[in-house]
DNA sequence: CTTAATGTCTCTAGCAACTAGAGGTTCAAG
DNA sequence: CTTGAACCTCTAGTTGCTAGAGACATTAAG
């Protein structure tokens, strides 16, 4: 049995997370110890560790609690998990093409300036006009880290 | 003289927000009408312009009130602001490689899926163990939207 | 066996950048 | 003059944690 310190480093999770996992209902409750400290097995090592991995993957918490239980029905169709990561993957895509835009225009604004005074600055000047811009990039933005 | 509602219209940015800017100072405190509501003329108008773009290009609001402060000192190099823009699209690059890494592994673990149970989901699979991933992607997030 | 250092406990509050809602006031149209 | 939209203030919620206070538990050294 591992300590909360313990689980912490070998799942490369921060304990205070750990506890905050439990506290929302993504982690059962961990048994305690004499001293009421908490003890986790390998299941929940195993539990915390796919969680890590989805969050590094960039899945939401509710997407993750939804992976998890559907992972508890190993016989039904995983044409819902499936959907789950497809959903993520259109946001990551979404994501990347607004990210090259922003990219773009950061990229246009910084060289075109002529590194003078404010007043000319080129970075100013377009922020406080878009119709300098050579393209679209007004979405705001959604969630997806 | 524009109400809040019209100046929200006209800048694309919601009610509450506008009040929220000017709450946290990112926004003058507004004149307001004998009924005590707020009243907005050009200056502010082009200030919440440059703040909403500069939104939309990712800047964080702490960058976007000293972008603002530089902007009030005309006669000043301009290397400050551009060091901002400079940093913001070093943040955006830093996105871009680490998204670019989820979209792959995202895809890699859609496509190898037999779409079968749950059982043998590639998806489950893959999150359960990140030894089956080709890259790393193990970096947690920082801010940039 | 005591003491010190570290680890753990609960609880509250804070971060960014808003968003939503309650309950009340003001304004503009008809 | 009435109705309904727009406005006001205030509080609380969102996501996914992080930081800190003050108290108890455990472990290693002396
Ligand atoms: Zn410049
Ligand atoms: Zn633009
Ligand atoms: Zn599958
Ligand atoms: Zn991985």
């Amino acid at each position: 049995m591992l300590t909360i310190g313990k689980l912490s480093k070998t799942a490369g999770v921060k304990v205070p997370t750990i506890r905050y996992y439990e506290e929302i209902g993504l982690l059962p409750e961990a048994e305690r110890s004499a001293g009421n400290q908490r003890l986790y097995g390998t299941a929940t090592m195993d539990r915390l560790s796919f969680i890590r991995h989805a969050r590094d993957l960039g899945f939401t918490l509710e997407a993750i609690r939804d992976l998890l239980s559907l992972s508890d029905t190993p016989d039904q169709s995983c044409a819902a998990a499936d959907q789950i990561a497809k959903a993520q993957l259109v946001a990551v895509r979404d994501r990347l093409v607004r990210l090259r835009a922003l990219e773009v225009e950061l990229e246009r604004m910084i060289v075109q300036c002529a590194q003078g005074t404010i007043a000319d600055c080129r970075v100013i000047k377009v922020l406080g006009n878009h119709d300098l811009c050579s393209h679209e990039h007004n979405q705001k933005d959604q969630a997806v880290q």
